[in-house]
RNA sequence: GCGCCCAUAGCUCAGCUGGAUAGAGCAUCAGGCUUCGAACCUGAGGGUCGGGCGUUCGAGUCGCUCUGGGCGCACCA
C-alpha cells in the first residue's frame, strides 16, 4: 500500500507542481484505497475541483490501480488482487521484529507518566483510566519507533501521608499495630478485602470523616508530614512500612493488567532530596515571591494564568507542585526526552498549566515538550467518587465481576472449553479495558455495571470473538495454518509472527466482503499512528472493531473450507484469516488486551 | 464571580488538520443455524449535530453570543 501511495503522490506532484499533496483514506473501500481531495489544488490552479479531479483521472495511470473521479475527489482504487497482495503482503511478510503497522526506530524519546496511585489507597475503577490509557500510549509510541520510558509518579509523599500517620497513631498503633485485625469501629468488609492495606485505607477514610468536624486534625496531619520531611525516625519507619505494603498490592494489580513500568522507584518521595535545590534554582531565577502566610509562590499572570503556583507551604513543607517541578528537571537531566506525557485527570489541568508555565520561564528547553493528556473522571450515578468518603468502586471488584459474568456465558455456550478461568479473565479484562478506550474523551464517565461490563456489540469480547473464530477455522483447516497465526513471544509491544509467503493465486478474495476486510486491515497502521498523535487509544479500538465486523461479514458470506472451493480459493481465504488474526492479536495487545484462541 | 472543558438518534458514544449521502453499538421491530463457532449476521424505523448570529465556494468541525452540564480557582494530590 505504501508503494501505491508513493507512486500516487509522485504522479500528483508531477501533474500539479507546487501543490500540497495530502492523501486521505476514503470512507469505504468501495470508493477506493486512497483519496485526493482536489479542493485546495483546484483553487491554486484556478479550476473547479470536480473538473480537476476528472482531468487528473484521465491523466494519471498507475499499474494495478483504477483512478476514478468521484465529484471533487480523485480516488485510487486497487484492483481486487492488487489490494489483496498489498495488504496481505504487508501483514504476512512483515519481519518478526517489525510487525505490520510498526515503524523503525526514530531516535526520539518519550516519557509516559501514568497510573500514579496514592499509597494506602486501593485501586478504584478511576485508576484504570490513567493506567490503561497510559499503557496504550506507551505501547503505541514504542511500536512507532520511539524509545519509551514508563514512569509511575507514585503518590508516596505529601500531606496525605501525614494524614495516614496521624490516623495510624490515633487509632491503630496501640491496639492494632500490625493492622492484622479488623477494627471494631469499622464496618465488616468482604473476606477478600480484609488485608492490612485495606485497614490502612479505613484509617484514612475515618480521619477525613472526623476532620470535617474538627479542623484541628488537619494541622495534626500537616505536622506529621512536616515530621516526615524532617526525617523523624518514627515517621520514616511508618512511611516505609506503609509504602511497602502498598507497592506489593499495586504490583499484584499491574501483573493482572499486564502493565509494567521501567521503575517504581521514581515516585514523589524520590524527589525529596531535590526539592531544596529546585527551590534554590527558582529563587536564583528571581521567580519566587512571598505569598500569604509565609508561603512562597510564582506569579503567572503574565502568561494568562490568574492563580499563582505555590511551591512552598507556609510551614516550609513542600507541595505537589514542588515535586512535579523537581521531577521535570530530573527527567530532563536523566532522560533528555523529546516529549513527556502526563496521563492525569482533567481535574488537574490548571496544575499542569502552572507547572509547564513555570518550567518555560525557568528553562526554554521545556517549551513544547510537556504535554498533559487529561481524561474525564469516572463518576457514580449518584455523584462524584471519593476515596476519602469511601463511596468508590474498586477496580478488582469490577474485574472480578466481569470475569464472573463471562464465566457464566462460557458455561452456557462452551462448557467443554479448556482453561475456562484464564479465558474468562482475558475476556472480562478485555470488556472493561476496551470499554474505557472506546470512551476515551475528556468527558466524564458515569459508571454503571452494565455499561462497563457490556459483552455485546462494540466491545472487547466482540473483537476477541472474531479472533477465536478465525483460530477455530484455521485449526479445522489442518496443516500448519493455525501455527501461522500463533503469536510468538512479545518483545515490548511487538508480537513476533513468523513471516509467511503469500499464496500465488488470490482470486478467492474478489468478493466484496473480502475486499472490505482488506480495506479495514489497511486502516490499522493509520489508527495506531493516531493513538500516538492524539494521545488516545480510541482510534485503534474503533479500527479493531471495524476489522472484526468486516471479518464477520466475510466469514458469513465467503465459505472458507467449503468442499466446493478450489484449493487456490481456500488458501487465499485462509491466508486472509491468518492476516486478520495477526492484526487483531497485535492491535489488542497494544491496548493491553489478550486474544484467546478459543472462548 | 473568573477560567477551562463538554453538548451529535430514545440511551451510550464515533466523526482525522473545515470537504463525498452525519456513522456505530445498545434498545425496539422484522428476518437468518441439516453447512467453517448465532458471544454472530441481514434489514427497518429513529437526526432542526443544544438555540441564535457570523466567517467560508463549503461548518457537526472555526469565531461571537445565549442556554444547560462537568471541572478548577494557592498551603490535598
Amino acid at each position: 500500500m505504501d508503494d501505491f501511495r508513493r507512486t500516487f503522490e509522485q504522479q500528483l506532484a508531477a501533474a500539479l507542481p507546487g501543490a500540497e499533496i495530502a492523501l486521505e483514506r476514503p470512507r469505504s473501500g468501495e470508493l477506493g484505497d486512497l483519496a485526493f481531495p482536489c479542493f485546495r489544488a483546484a483553487k491554486q490552479v484556478g479550476k473547479n475541483p470536480v473538473q480537476l479531479s476528472q482531468e487528473l483521472a484521465a491523466a494519471i495511470h498507475i499499474e494495478g490501480a483504477l483512478l476514478m473521479a468521484a465529484g471533487p475527489y480523485l480516488n485510487l482504487k486497487l484492483a481486487p488482487e492488487a489490494r489483496a497482495k498489498a495488504v496481505l503482503g504487508a501483514i504476512l511478510q512483515a519481519p518478526a521484529e517489525r510487525p505490520y503497522g510498526s515503524r523503525p526506530a526514530n531516535g526520539k524519546k518519550v516519557i509516559v507518566e501514568y497510573s500514579s496511585p496514592n499509597i494506602a489507597k486501593l485501586f478504584t475503577i478511576g485508576h484504570l483510566r490513567s493506567t490503561m490509557i497510559g499503557h496504550a500510549l506507551a505501547q503505541a509510541h514504542q511500536f512507532l519507533g520511539y524509545t519509551v520510558v514508563r514512569l509511575n509518579h507514585l503518590g508516596d509523599w505529601g500531606t496525605q501521608f501525614g494524614t495516614l500517620l496521624a490516623a495510624y497513631t490515633r487509632w491503630a498503633q496501640d491496639e492494632n499495630p500490625d493492622l492484622d485485625a479488623d477494627f471494631d469501629w469499622a464496618e465488616v468488609a468482604p473476606e477478600r478485602r480484609r488485608t492490612p492495606l485495606f485497614r490502612l485505607f479505613q484509617l484514612y477514610v475515618r480521619f477525613h470523616a472526623e476532620e470535617e468536624n474538627d479542623p484541628a486534625m488537619r494541622d495534626e496531619a500537616r505536622a506529621w508530614f512536616k515530621r516526615l520531611e524532617n526525617n523523624d525516625p518514627r515517621a520514616r519507619e511508618l512511611w516505609k512500612r506503609f509504602r511497602d505494603l502498598s507497592l506489593a498490592e499495586f504490583q499484584r494489580i499491574y501483573d493482572r493488567l499486564g502493565v509494567r513500568f521501567d521503575t517504581l522507584e521514581e515516585g514523589e518521595a524520590f524527589y525529596e532530596a531535590q526539592l531544596g535545590p529546585t527551590l534554590k534554582r527558582l529563587e536564583a531565577s528571581g521567580l519566587l515571591v512571598e505569598g500569604d502566610r509565609g508561603a512562597r509562590i510564582i506569579h503567572l499572570e503574565d502568561v494568562g494564568i490568574a492563580t499563582p503556583c505555590l511551591v512552598q507551604k507556609g510551614d516550609g513543607a513542600s507541595i505537589y507542585a514542588t515535586r512535579d517541578l523537581a521531577a521535570a528537571l530530573y527527567r530532563k537531566a536523566t532522560y533528555h526526552f523529546d516529549r513527556c506525557l502526563y496521563v492525569v485527570g482533567t481535574d488537574q489541568v490548571l496544575h499542569f498549566q502552572q507547572i509547564f508555565a513555570v518550567l518555560d520561564k525557568l528553562d526554554p528547553w521545556f517549551k513544547g515538550r510537556m504535554l498533559h493528556t487529561p481524561f474525564g473522571m469516572v463518576k457514580l450515578p449518584e455523584g462524584k467518587m471519593s476515596t476519602r468518603k469511601g463511596n468508590v468502586i474498586f477496580l478488582e471488584d469490577v474485574l472480578d465481576e466481569a470475569r464472573e459474568r463471562v464465566a457464566a456465558i462460557i458455561q452456557e455456550k462452551n462448557p467443554d472449553l479448556q482453561d475456562k478461568a484464564d479465558v474468562a479473565e482475558m475476556l472480562g479484562m478485555g470488556a472493561v479495558v476496551f470499554f474505557d478506550a472506546m470512551n476515551d474523551r475528556v468527558k466524564p464517565i458515569t459508571f454503571t455495571w452494565d455499561r462497563v461490563i457490556a459483552l455485546d456489540g462494540d466491545t472487547g469480547p466482540y473483537v476477541q470473538y472474531a479472533h477465536a473464530r478465525i483460530m477455530s477455522v484455521l485449526r479445522k483447516a489442518g496443516g500448519d495454518w493455525a501455527a501461522k497465526a500463533q503469536a510468538g513471544a512479545a518483545k515490548g509491544p511487538f508480537i513476533a509472527f513468523v513471516p509467511t509467503p503469500l499464496p500465488s493465486d488470490l482470486e478467492g478474495l474478489q468478493a466484496p466482503e473480502a475486499q472490505a476486510l482488506l480495506f479495514e486491515l489497511a486502516g490499522l497502521p493509520g489508527a495506531i499512528a493516531a493513538v500516538a498523535d492524539g494521545c488516545m487509544a480510541t482510534p485503534l479500538a474503533r479500527q479493531l472493531v471495524a476489522v472484526a465486523r468486516s471479518f464477520s461479514g466475510f466469514y458469513t458470506n465467503c465459505p472458507i473450507l467449503a468442499p466446493e472451493n478450489t484449493p487456490e480459493a481456500r488458501d487465499a481465504r485462509l491466508a486472509l484469516c491468518v492476516a486478520t488474526a495477526r492484526a487483531l492479536c497485535q492491535g489488542l495487545f497494544l491496548m493491553g488486551i489478550q486474544a484467546p484462541d478459543e472462548m
